[in-house]
DNA sequence: CCATCTTTGTGCACGCGTTCACAAAGACAT
DNA sequence: ATGTCTTTGTGAACGCGTGCACAAAGATGG
């Protein structure tokens, strides 16, 4: 039977140990001790308790570049999620595939979130339409949706939104770069005020957390 | 001459007045005492402490759906963002613009980047294709990586990757559509292991934070 | 010029998450 | 069966960030 110990668990994704044990026992995951884990039972176990033995139908509304690029995506058939329809707006989009899916006109989306009984909505409209859109996904049914258009959606409550803006990565990288690049030249080159104000030491991984700024304008 | 005050600030952020001035302090941005903040001044500070007040330049590397979605977005330009370059592995690309921008082959790399100074780059190229293209990035001299290929790219030190994986927002909702649909049928579904674990009562921002596992599966 | 009022800047305490460290548990060898 | 060795699961301590509360500062009015 094939096993992983804690530690080496711990090495590879560079945390500790001991908060992955404790992290494992929230699941009620169940090691072995003085063997480990079972590879293959804890990975079942994981993926349950993240949803990913569970299929997912999910609509993507918009299909731009984005609205295609999200379509040919691959990374979603193997975390659980399946593309049950892709919606525009523009009916000459009708009928014609994208990522061998035939994408549908938006008159229909009601109609397809029932009959798949869809519960994600991927919004990728321009901004202008996002809101308009959104109540339609929510009044048919929706109760979770990922936002990719630039716009604070209003949703009721027991609806989950998460906004997805693709500058913030960049922004983050810019902001470290800045610091890269003259720590004590940007400081001096506005007034006297600046303060440099000690910074943790930047982390090695390359997952969406890090040091940020927790304030920052919309 | 226009301020806010802390109070107010927080309340429309949702955020602790006495966390936002103290954020503020760190920034050396200086308010006035009975009046507040300076509205223009502290725009100003925050810009430039952020970036946003400078220039960067940027590559994009794989001009597919994703990469055409990028060139395309308007969020960049306006947090300091300017699509130096399009760059292709494809021949056919060459020469055709997207967004305006011509695209041109990846023979011209090097070049580009060092005639523009850039020192970030964007990679929406397919995974294979990934580590390649960040090795070259990274000779040429960008040191911030934007990545969205599914791949953890490898790097030497002083190089910054943030990996962007469109993926995971999703799998968030999942997992909260999970625990909204069957908590308890859930949990009974497996064999009786399962230990429900007490959640945080779930915020209603719509950020890229919240509560979420630490550890997952690449 | 003094009193009052508003709002900042910050010391301090609380609470939570992370880490340490160890006892309990099970495997494995003798 | 007994002892040893490895690794888990977790109680306890540490450290850090957040929020409270207040003194200092400056504006404003009399």
């Amino acid at each position: 039977m094939p096993t992983v110990s804690s530690e080496e668990l711990a090495a590879a994704a560079g945390v500790n140990s001991a908060k992955l044990r404790k992290d494992f026992s929230y699941l009620g995951s169940y090691g072995t001790r003085g063997v480990g884990y079972d590879v293959e039972y804890l990975v079942y176990q994981i993926s349950r308790e993240l949803g990913l033995t569970q299929d997912w139908p999910v609509v993507i509304v918009g299909i731009g570049n984005l609205g295609a690029a999200l379509a040919n995506y691959g990374g979603f058939a193997s975390r659980g999620f399946r593309v049950a329809a892709l919606i525009d707006a523009d009916p000459a989009m009708a009928g014609k595939p994208v990522a061998g899916i035939p994408v549908q006109h938006t008159d229909e989306l009601e109609r397809i979130i029932e009959d798949n009984g869809v519960s994600i909505g991927v919004i990728a409209t321009p901004a202008g339409a996002a809101q308009q859109v959104c109540d339609r996904l929510v009044a048919a049914g929706v109760t979770s949706i990922l936002n990719f258009a630039p716009t604070v959606l209003t949703v009721p409550d027991g609806v989950d939104v998460r906004k997805v803006d693709l500058s913030i990565e960049l922004q983050i990288l810019a902001f470290h770069e800045q610091r890269k690049a003259g720590e004590e030249s940007a400081a001096a080159a506005a007034d006297g005020a600046a303060a440099p104000a000690a910074r943790r030491t930047p982390s090695t991984d390359q997952g969406p957390d890090g040091d940020v700024p927790a304030v920052m304008p919309a």
